[in-house]
DNA sequence: TAAAAAAGTGCAACGAATCAACTTTCTGAC
DNA sequence: GTCAGAAAGTTGATTCGTTGCACTTTTTTA
């Protein structure tokens, strides 16, 4: 353990720093999560019990019940720089490009992009159907976040109901591509649809042909 | 048990289409699914056991296990007719009017106007997180249908992608309303969005009036 | 220093879901 | 008509996620 932090019991009224005792619960708590994850990448999430997971982190499972809220809970630990991101996704855009393009580039760059560690984590998750939902959840939480940041950029009520459209939309598109074929192309088409609306659809019939594309 | 039929043998003529034992089959099914949505409206979701709903339709946990692949299935045993609703909106709307609007009008149609039997059913489920998440499950299950049916309207291919994006879309957008205090405002913004997209949001004079500049 | 609060443990229990072996129908073919 | 077998159902046990309760240990606070 290393002792960096300013001794509580001989200066009183000093700035009061973390304590001991949450270090130790954050301890537990990245113990857990790191077994979990370890565990359910080694031998599958359905073939891992929590009991196992508890074990690895040399607790007990009413201990890992306190800490987490439930078995999925156990791969979702920090998605709090997601949400960061994709805030800033929409507000440090580049200048001239639209909310719907900065949210596709931003959809892009994390799901298409994504380094090895993280694309074996969407694998594990997009391979059982419990995570996939579980997954889901989690990122539709950040809709109010995302709502609000589109709803000051572009001069709205906080709570505008076409922003929260536009960003609950957005948000499941990643879902809405999962499986598909081309997945690049799914995440430009739905932007598209977001951006100009079905109305000014390219109407041009057949596979593979080029239409006229209004960016 | 309720129906008062005669015997097979004294009338063997009969049309023998179904069989006795799809019939029995399907009362158990039924005596489930109705003992099931009793009991919940009763006592809520939470506070029924499957052993409760097995024991009112007197029969075993494990049978009920056979009809219904789990707890959440009790309730939602009729959803085809939905399915053909939704397709039938697209496939069947009036001349001129776009398929935006015809699914906004669906929605609008069968979310806000529900008669109030139906109404107590999204009751209870509204107030169930549980619930929620399978009634959207079960939801979303239809876009691949409704994704057809727009295709095959625009003259689309079949699994094209803007045309699984706008059913996606679309068939969230009872999600996403769910709590806002004018729902059928928030309806008719979402679908504004996917008809014209945000590029031509109206910035300065908005529909239906109210302060649209917030700063 | 004593008390209060919090973290952790062990044990037991409940509910959901599955599995295996067995009984009771009902169906269909010979 | 009879009979093999499929299908519905039952009992009982079992696994797993999850919660509640009583209790110990550690840390903070008065």
């Amino acid at each position: 353990m290393s002792e960096t932090e300013t001794g509580t019991g001989s200066s009183p009224g000093g700035p009061r720093t973390v304590g001991r005792r949450e270090r130790k619960k954050a301890a537990t708590r990245k113990a857990l999560a790191d077994a979990a994850l370890r565990l359910f990448l080694e031998r599958g999430y359905d073939d891992v019990s929590v009991k196992d997971v508890a074990e690895a982190a040399d607790v007990s499972t009413t201990t890992l019940f306190k800490h987490f809220p439930g078995k999925e809970a156990l791969l979702f630990d920090e998605d709090e720089s997601l949400e960061s991101a994709l805030v800033a996704a929409v507000s440090e855009r580049p200048p001239g490009q639209s909310v719907p393009a900065a949210l596709r580039e931003h959809v892009l760059r994390t799901r298409l992009d994504a380094k090895p560690e993280f694309a074996r984590f969407l694998a594990l998750v997009d391979t059982t159907p419990a995570l996939r939902e579980q997954a889901r959840r989690m990122w539709i939480r950040h809709e109010a976040a995302l709502a609000r940041a589109i709803a000051a950029d572009a001069g709205a009520p906080e709570d505008d109901a076409s922003c929260r459209a536009l960003a609950r939309f957005a948000l499941e598109v990643p879902s809405l591509v999962r499986g598909t074929p081309d997945p690049r192309d799914a995440i430009e088409r739905a932007f598209e649809l977001l951006e100009h609306g079905w109305h000014a659809r390219p109407v041009a019939p057949g596979p593979g042909g080029g239409p006229q594309r209004a960016s």
